[in-house]
Order: structure tokens, then sequence, then C-alpha cells
RNA sequence: GGAGGGUUGGCCGAGCGGUUGAAGGCAGCAGUCUUGAAAACUGCAGUGGGGUGACCUACCGGGGGUUCGAAUCCCUCACCCUCCGCCA
């Protein structure tokens, strides 16, 4: 959500951020309506005073004045009640196209049409070279014993997995190692529940638009997010936060689940794309400035990088065009792992600067040294996404003879075990 | 699932249907006093919307209703607490 005053006052920048960011919004239709509004709003304020006026000329009013003045109390509470429900109508009418406003992205952010145009701003890391035919996980996963991909799908249907055997613990090390990683950096650790109230979406800005991607639970209000940004980032809604709290870290872990409705017969094979998965996410809370939540952003990034290379995997960092980047962000990076057998990268982590837009939102502020309430500016970026994050991890570190190396980071949390599986036959390996 | 009690400003906590936007306290800001600080005392001070301004208006968990007039009465939903039942 922008600041009306900001629409009013700017709607060129507006309809710039609408357009580049390829949003069906028009902001005339919205800019006429919130004329209709406020001009509806002041004749609403007018009867009140009036109103309010007559209720006190009754209290005062003499026994025998009394009965003609509750007499016009109520010709003004009719006409009222008239005038409140148009406004009320009107205001039902603006509220959709407000939430709907998408955030202005900064300057730097790359104008563009559409993922094709994100830019990638470095590759870290070297790719591995194999000495023999890497295979891809899926076939690793099952020549290991390490996953029921056949079976499963009479559980759960497709995009589902069910992990099997060490690859139960391996997953469990990339959660603890994320986990212990933010802690150890300050971050306040979170294990949230992904039920969540519609507003919670709304909040985030994932409402309106990503409703065909959450699943719902039937017979009750609630739905299953995607994220834990979502329950994280109401947790404080509706606060007025201390200015010496801030910034507010969290890293939280928590199940995730997505419909991936529209994603039809893409990555339907495997681990990359699944319905339901674990997830440490990043998010913080910080001072309402680009000067302050820009560091954070930096943060919140190299956080994720430490991380892939404490993983030993190769990845790039992406930036993501203004089609690309969601309504609510002001900029947004990508971090792309290495998968050897799709010769090339893959999403694991997505970084971004909301500003002041979901804080708006949430009914989040926080009070200034100077008293003034002002609204903070929030961010989020994965730590840790698994199981799609298992996929650049087993094939990059794949042996010839299908076993698997652990990185040295995971050893404490297998036991220092530095080599997981057990070597295939040339014929099983095949 | 059943029964009852609650939800008021940054926090705590009063509040007969009509000078209550809301007592009082704490915290905050300014001042007096003090070498300085503390204490004490005095004053200021809620949030959103509208107006150049005096000022008007809304907000006492959300929504709806009764009334000339609602924080106060009614309905409904959500949440919190207590007891009973069930339960990983």
């Amino acid at each position: 959500m922008l600041d009306l005053k900001l629409i009013r006052e700017q709607p060129d920048l507006v309809r710039w951020a609408v357009s580049v960011k390829r949003t069906n919004l028009d902001v005339d239709a919205l800019l006429e309506l919130d004329r209709q509004v406020s001009a509806q709003r002041t004749r609403v304020e007018a009867l009140q005073a009036e109103r309010n006026r007559q209720a006190k000329a009754v209290r005062d009013a003499s026994p025998e004045e009394r009965p003609a003045g509750i007499q016009r109390g109520k010709e003004i509470a009719e006409q009222l009640k008239g005038e409140e429900s148009l406004l009320r109508q009107l205001e039902q009418q603006l509220q959709p196209l407000l939430l709907q406003v998408p955030q202005i992205p900064l300057e730097s952010v790359p104008v563009g049409e559409s993922e094709e145009d994100n830019v990638v701003l470095r590759e870290v890391g070297r790719r591995a070279e194999f000495a023999f035919p890497p295979r891809d996980h899926v076939a690793l996963l099952e020549r290991q014993g390490w996953a029921e991909f056949e079976r499963v799908g009479k559980i759960s249907g497709s995009r589902s997995y069910m992990l099997r055997g060490e690859l139960v613990l391996l997953e469990q090390a990339l959660l603890r190692f994320a986990l212990d990683f933010l802690y150890a950096r300050g971050y306040t650790l979170l294990s949230a529940s992904a039920l969540v109230r519609p507003e919670t979406l709304f909040a985030t800005g994932h409402f309106p638009g990503g409703e065909d991607q959450v699943y719902r639970i039937e017979g009750e209000a609630l739905l299953l997010s995607g994220t834990a940004e979502v329950p994280i980032n109401f947790l404080h809604a509706g606060e007025i936060l201390n200015f010496e709290e801030l910034p507010l870290r969290y890293g939280g872990i928590s199940a995730a689940f997505r419909s991936e409705a529209g994603s039809a017969g893409r990555d339907v094979r495997g681990l990359i794309r699944v319905h339901e998965f674990k997830k440490v996410e990043q998010f913080v809370i910080c001072e309402g400035s680009l000067e302050h939540s820009m560091a954070l952003f930096g943060e919140l990034l190299s956080n994720a990088e430490e991380f892939l290379q404490a993983l030993e995997l190769p990845y790039r960092v992406l930036q993501n065009c203004t089609a690309d980047m969601g309504a609510g962000k002001l900029i947004m990076y990508d971090l792309e792992c290495w998968v050897p057998s799709e010769q090339r990268y893959r999403e694991t982590h997505s970084c971004s600067n909301l500003g002041d837009w979901q804080a708006r939102r949430s009914q989040l502020r926080y009070r200034d040294p100077a008293g003034k309430l002002r609204f903070p500016h929030t961010l989020n970026n994965t730590a840790v996404a698994t199981p799609r994050i298992l996929v650049p991890l087993v094939e990059c570190h794949q042996q010839a003879d299908g076993r698997v190396r652990v990185p040295g980071a995971l050893r404490p949390y297998l036991g220092g075990r530095e080599l997981l599986g057990r070597a295939l036959s040339a014929q099983e390996a095949r």
C-alpha cells in the first residue's frame, strides 16, 4: 500500500510504477473514486456535526421544546443513514484498488518486460567438473534409496515427495545449520505456524492476486501460507514499536505450502517444485529510510551468499527487473544455484526490500526520536528452503560412485561424516 | 464441544445513555529547583481524515442494530482468561 497523498500528488509516478511492473490498474479510475469518496466524506461529516449539535440541543432543551428537537434529530439521522451507506459503498470500491497500487521500484532497478530482462550481477564459485557423467538428483536419490517418488503419488498426488534414509538427516542438518547460522548473527529465531488468516496475506501483499497459489482449509477461515514471511510480518501488526528495538531481525522456520496453480507441467519431476516444503526465512523490520533498509538488504543478501558458500555451492546473483519483482517490492535479488543435470542455475533464494509498503498494510509503526509515528521498512530473504536446495547440493557434491560429499559446514550435524550414501556398483550406478 | 468472565490511549486502569476523546497512575516532552543528576512541583501531550484558520469529524477488539444522542443497551464475529469434557 502506498500513501494516498503520494498517489494524489504524484499520479505520474504511480502510473509509471504500474506500467513497468506490468500491473493491471487504472490509476485514473482510482483517483476519480478517491475524489468521490472525499466529497462524500465531507457531506457525511457535515451531517454528523449537525446530528451532534442537535443531540446536545435536545439534552439542554426544555420539556416543551424537546419533542420538536427529537423530531429534527430523527430527520437528520434518517438522512445521515443514506449518506453513510453511500460512503461505505464508495470506500468498498476504492479499497481493492488501493491494495493493488504497487510500490515504486528504486531507480536502480532495471526496467524490463519479463524475467528475460533480469540482470546477472555476478557468478560465484566454480561449477563442478565431473570426470564421469553426473546423475540428476532424482536418479541419485532413487539409487541411494533416499526418496519415495513412485509410491508417494498414491498418498499425495503429483508434486509430492517423501525423503528417506540419510537424506532425512541431511535435510534436518540444513535446516538446523540455517537456524544456527542466523542465531549466531543475532537473529531471533521463530518456529512459526503456516496456518494463517486471510488478512495476513493481504498484509504481505500476496493478496489480492495470489489467491490461487494458496491452499484453504475447508470449513475454516484459515489458509496455508507459502512462507514464514506471512506470519512473521503479521506478528507485530497494529503495534507501535519502540525505536530502540529496531531493527528487528527474525529467523523463522516453518512449513510452506504452494498450490503451484499455473505451473502445470513445469518441473513436475523431482524436488524442485513441490506443494509442501520447509523453509527458514530471514525477516527484518527496520527504521523507515532507504539508508537503513538498503544496508539491511545487503545484510540479508550476504547472509544467504555466505550460507551458500558454506555449502560450497556455485551460484549467481540476479537482479530482478521491474516486471518480475512483485507489487510490493522496492528492489529484489534472486540467488540461483547451479544444477549440473540441467546445466543452468535454479532459484533457491529471493531477497526483497518492500520499503514501507507492507508496514502500511500491516498497520505497523514506530515512534521516531522526535516522537513522530512512522512506518518501518520490511525485508525478507530465504535462508534455506528444502527440499529444493537438496537438488544442487546432491548434484554438485555427487561422487563417481554415487555417494555425496558433505560440505564441511554440515558435517557437525551429521556425526562428522564426509560422505553420505553407499558406493554403488558400476551396474547400479548406470 | 459445554458454562462463565473479559477486550478502553505507548503501558496499567476508571468509566450512571447526554460538557467523556475519555478520570487516575506510569512512561514521554518542556519548565522551576539543583554545580549536575535524582526527587519534588508546574505545564504540554492520543491516532486517522477534512479546513489557510478558529474548528469540524471518526476511532474505547471487528461488524451490525436500538436511540434525538452509545465506550456505556442489544445482536454477531474474533481473540484472551477460568471451569468441565475430549485429546497428540
